[in-house]
This record gives C-alpha cells, sequence and structure tokens, in this order.
DNA sequence: CTGAAAGCGCTTACAG
DNA sequence: CTGAAAGCGCTTACAG
C-alpha cells in the first residue's frame, strides 16, 4: 500500500506522519523536516504541511520519535532530597520549563548510601534512553554518578552550591551570601554571642554557608569560638542536641544560626524544655524558609532560595541544544537566596 | 541482512531481541513470547532463551515495546494535591510498587480551576500513550477527568474518601474512622464544649471527616451546636480566622477539631494572638500528621493517614491485569487512619 | 509449540 | 530543497 493509497485517519485514530504527507502532498520526510525544524524546506512547502498539521491535529509520537532518534523525551530527576518541600517545587520549576516542549519529567528518589545507587540509576538512564538527567543536592555532588552519565552520554544538570562542573551542567546557587545575610542580620540585631549549628559535613551546602556565616561575622568584627561551632545533621534531633549543648554553656549565646529549618525547629523545642520563652530569650535564625516557617510560633526569620526557580533554570539548560541555544551563552543568573525577616529573632 | 547473518552486539551497544534470537537459535517472535510471559512456549526452549537474555543482558525497550503495543510503560499521576508530603509521599509509594515492573512514574500537577483542564490532560493521557494513571483528592473526585480517561480508555485508579467507582478503579480511606477517633480522644479527655473547623466544601474528604466527628460525637452524647460547626478552607489562614471567630463566642470551645494540620497551626496562632497558652487553655487536634506536627510546640495531636502505602496500593491495582492478577479479587484492605496522640489536646 | 512477514510511527543516510 | 528506501526494536496476525 502506498502512501497516496492510505485512507484518511479514521475519526477516533490520532493522525500519523503519512496522514499529514497525504494532505500535504509531500513526502514524509518533509513533514519530518517541518516537524524537527529543519532549515532546508522551502517557505511555502513549510506553510502548507503545517496547515495539513493544523488541520489534522496532528501530533508526533512521542514513542515512534524516540525510537528512531534512539532518544526519549523523558528528562529524569534523580533525587535524594529528603524534604518534601523541596521536591515537589523543584519538580514544578523543572515541568514550568518543560510546558509546551512535548518533553515529560519522570521521577527518581534514590540513596547514595545504597549498595546499588550506580546500577540503579544506569538500569533507569539506559533503559528509558533519558533526555536528560537534573539532579539537586546531594547526589548531584557525587562524581561517580557523573562518571557514569558521561559514560551513558546522557546530558544533565547539576544543581549545586559550589561549581562542579562547567556552566552548562550546572546551576549555582550561592549559599554563601544567604549565610551571610543572616550572620549581618544577628550582628545589626545586636547579638554578640551568636552560635552556629551546621549541617551534614558530607553535604556542600553546609561548609558553604557555614563559611558564609563565619567570614560575614569576622567582617562585623564578631569572632565565632569553637565551642559555638556545633555539627548537625540536618535532622530536628541533632538540633535540639545542638541547642542543649549550646545552652548549658558557662556563656551561652544570645542567638543560634541553623544551617536549615528543621534544626531551628529543634532549638526552639530544646530551648523551650529549658524554660525559656521565645524570642526573647534566646534568637533563632534558620536555612530554607520552609512553608510552616510563616506558621508556627515565634515566626522563623530564615533564608529563602528560590527553588522552582532553581529548577526551571535547570530544565531551560537541558533544553538549550534543542532550541538551538548555545548552553555556553546561556544567560547565568546567579542564584541569590534572601532572608525573610520574622519575628524569632530580635533585638537583644 | 536476513536475522542469522547480524553481526553480534558490538561491544557498547545494547543487545537487542535479535541478538538473542540468534544466540538462543530461535525466532524473535519466541523471543517476545518468553519476553512477554506467553505459555505457548516448550520449557525447554524458555530456558535456552532466557539463558541467552541473560548473558547478553537484554533488557526489552520500552520505547519499541511502546510502539508496538500502542501503549506506553508510563503511569501518570494526576494531582491536584496542595501539600508537598503528600505528594512526595504518595509517589514514593506509587514507585515501591513500581520497582522491578520497568514502569516509570510521570508527575503531573493540574489545577481544576483551569479553563484548559481537560484539554491539558488529554494531551497529557493521549500522546504519552499511558499505561496508566493513578490520581488523590481533588481531581479523583471530578467526573469529568474520569469521562475522559474512560473515553480514551486508559486505565486509572481514584483515591478517595468514598467509593465513587468499582473496587478496581478505587483506593477508598476511611475519613470518617479517623475523625471519629479525634472526637472520642476529646471527649474521654473531658472535654464538652468542642468545635469543628472544615476544609473546602468540594472536597469529599471534609464531609467525611466532618460526618465523622459529628456522629462519634453524638455516640458520646455530646452535641456539636451550628455556632461550633465552622467552615475553613484547609489554608492556615482559614483557620485562624475560624478560631477567632470561636474564640470570640460567649461559650467558646476549650478543645478545636481541624481538618487538616495547616489548619491546626492557624488555630493555635490566634489563640496565641488572643493571649491564651496551649495547651492549657486550648485542646488542638489536627489531620494529615504532616512531619512538623512532632516538632512544633505543643506538638500537634493529629490523625494519620499511610499516604505511602495509599500510593503503593493505587499503583498495584494498576498493575494486577499485567500480572495475571484479577483486579476484582485483589484484596481490598480498608485504609484506617490512626490517632497521633501528642501534647496539644490535654484533660479539661 | 514455532516462525516469516508486515507493521507500529517516526528518522537517518543517501540520492538527486 | 525534496524524496524513496531502509531501519530503530519491538509485536500482531496469520500460517503451519
Amino acid at each position: 500500500m502506498s502512501e497516496r493509497d492510505s485512507q484518511p485517519a479514521k475519526s477516533g485514530k490520532r493522525a500519523t506522519i503519512n496522514d499529514v504527507a497525504r494532505v500535504a502532498q509531500v513526502s514524509k520526510k518533509t513533514v519530518s523536516r517541518v516537524i524537527n525544524q529543519s532549515p532546508f524546506v522551502r517557505e511555502e512547502t513549510r506553510a502548507r504541511v503545517q496547515e495539513a498539521i493544523d488541520e489534522l491535529g496532528f501530533v508526533p509520537d512521542p514513542q515512534a520519535r524516540g525510537l528512531a532518534f534512539r532518544r526519549s523525551f523523558l528528562v529524569g530527576m534523580i533525587y535524594d532530597q529528603p524534604s518534601p518541600t523541596y521536591v515537589v517545587n523543584m519538580q514544578q520549576g523543572i515541568l514550568d520549563a518543560l510546558k509546551g516542549s512535548g518533553l515529560e519529567l519522570v521521577v527518581h528518589p534514590c540513596s547514595r548510601t545504597s549498595p546499588t545507587l550506580l546500577k540503579d540509576i544506569r538500569g533507569f538512564v539506559e533503559r528509558q534512553r533519558l533526555f536528560g538527567v537534573i539532579m539537586p543536592p546531594s547526589v548531584s555532588e557525587d562524581e561517580t554518578v557523573i562518571e557514569l552519565l558521561r559514560e551513558l552520554d546522557t546530558p544533565y544538570v547539576r544543581i549545586a552550591s559550589i561549581a562542579l562542573d562547567q556552566p552548562q551542567n550546572m546551576v549555582v546557587t550561592n549559599d554563601w551570601i544567604g549565610a551571610a545575610e543572616a550572620a549581618r542580620h544577628l550582628v545589626d540585631l545586636g547579638h554578640r554571642r551568636i552560635a552556629l549549628v551546621r549541617g551534614l559535613a558530607s553535604f556542600r551546602s553546609s561548609v558553604v554557608r557555614g563559611q558564609g556565616f563565619i567570614d560575614a561575622l569576622k567582617e562585623r568584627g564578631v569572632n565565632l569560638p569553637p565551642a559555638y561551632d556545633i555539627q548537625g545533621a540536618y535532622t530536628f534531633d541533632s538540633g535540639r542536641e545542638a541547642a542543649h549543648a549550646l545552652l548549658s554553656l558557662p556563656e551561652p549565646p544570645t542567638a543560634i544560626f541553623t544551617l536549615n529549618d528543621d534544626m531551628a525547629l529543634g532549638v526552639m523545642q530544646a530551648a523551650r524544655e529549658r524554660g525559656l520563652e521565645l524570642p526573647r530569650d534566646l534568637s533563632v535564625v534558620g536555612y530554607d524558609d520552609l512553608p510552616m516557617a510563616a506558621h508556627i510560633w515565634p515566626n522563623l526569620t530564615s533564608v529563602r532560595l528560590p527553588i522552582r526557580d532553581m529548577g526551571r533554570m535547570a530544565a531551560e539548560k537541558l533544553l538549550a541544544p534543542m532550541r538551538g541555544v548555545d548552553p555556553a551563552r546561556l544567560q547565568q543568573p546567579e542564584i541569590r537566596p534572601s532572608l525573610v525577616v520574622r519575628r524569632s529573632a530580635i533585638q537583644v
């Protein structure tokens, strides 16, 4: 059966590239050229094909395209991020950028401590022939995963607080500044005995945020004594324990900055267990600005990261080549966190 | 080039069904039969094919299979659920069930108030030829969406607090019981002036939970006067406003039950704005048991729903036909919420 | 129980 | 600038 002989698309069945070719009186190859925005099509021909596409409501089948291209139209988000808010906001941002592109988002949580991590990711990426992969911390900081993706020749974008890779593969957040703002805020409120509760040392964000905090304190002439520099683990319980340790010191701090909000809640809990009144007896500043930060008592002053924008920018980098944009020339606005001032930190 | 002549798979290239056929000395159709677990293969042949599959590390290409099957290996989660914790937990549960099946999860947030809702969903489901769709509330309660999925002949599972559909298409949560437990708990603590703050009336969960609460109060001989029955909107602000109204009454309640945790936080906020001390002056019980419920002060007593299990069960229903399980005979354990007792509600 | 042919809906490589 | 042929890696429908 030759192309020209084929029946018109039955109603209820999707139009195919053959239907468009027949209606537009061209070969399917030419239709393919139009779909793929090849420059080698006469304007008149392109218009005729486009008309047929619109008339038939033709949408190319991603499975068939993927099979021929040897690449699917799926973007994978691989993450070990424990915060649901972070994950959902980032998914939303990625979807913002993917809208209208025909790409879909496939989610793939993982655990960096799993012995099968690499095998799992390889299976996922290879089997689906992913269009690309987006990774937030901390899996974005795992070089063995990156090596694997390079070996599989799969485009990827890493989100991290340090430029670990080439610009087209990175969305960098300036976590140094976020923590520095928190430090300045506390000093400006008159605090001098200010403590820091860090997150897991294996997270780059913890190191960068800690440094920003210390540097900014120093700028303002305030020192962070070792006893005020506590290693936490990004969990509520670790924040609570750190606060108990700090508040037991002969000279306890008047303010505590924690490198995420969960630990800030732990600090507040510990303070109350010791009979302190908040924020009168202790100022607290967190990092993340979770939705509940505005809803607890006292409202938590916290550093906000534009997670959704970060997801969108990561996806845009992945899409750049498809859109004919040189990824190297993509605008690289620095991601700057901002301090959301509420009532958990007050004048001392 | 006949199948038998084809070169062995180059290293670095994935083995195909042709490679397996050659090694096992059978036609590719027979390999296909083995992949698809057809019973019409001699055991000896099957073993030989399986051996070749293992030797070559063959994994069928989902795109090629999908193209031939006219159905992809993608499960869509379509949701308008605003709670990040709910969304992430449900995704996790779905992925638990999908593990090892070769299916992947594609996420698709939506808005029921969008004028393009049906067009968007149609485009998504039709274009991707989804294997199936899973929907939590409230989009799961939208009959126009369901009609569309039926028209597109796409399997789906709805999660809701009422059996809106046939068993194989439903995961039903017993929200009546969850709210009833909260009511009994408050009465058992000695409360008699107990108020209810509902969620959006357009959500079935709000209606069912409200009914469970009222019914259980009545069982215990406690009445819910109209002034104690407030319509909220599942938001922090609506909880706060409701509490201000309730606490302004000549006979204010000694306990307030809110149909989600966000509103419980709003109630706590209002109480503090009025100078009340919690939980001494007001008991509060929420619904959802968000992670922060355990981390705020006072710790929030709340009703917990096993969201992850619900996601897993929904995905298992979708997989049943593929696994040769009769969906009608699938076990249908009732999803029972449980009350997590903490310190926000105390003896009056 | 097994297989050769045709097809799923696209693209690549080669011509012209 | 355009097209006929071959192919991507599978399955369906039909034989035997």
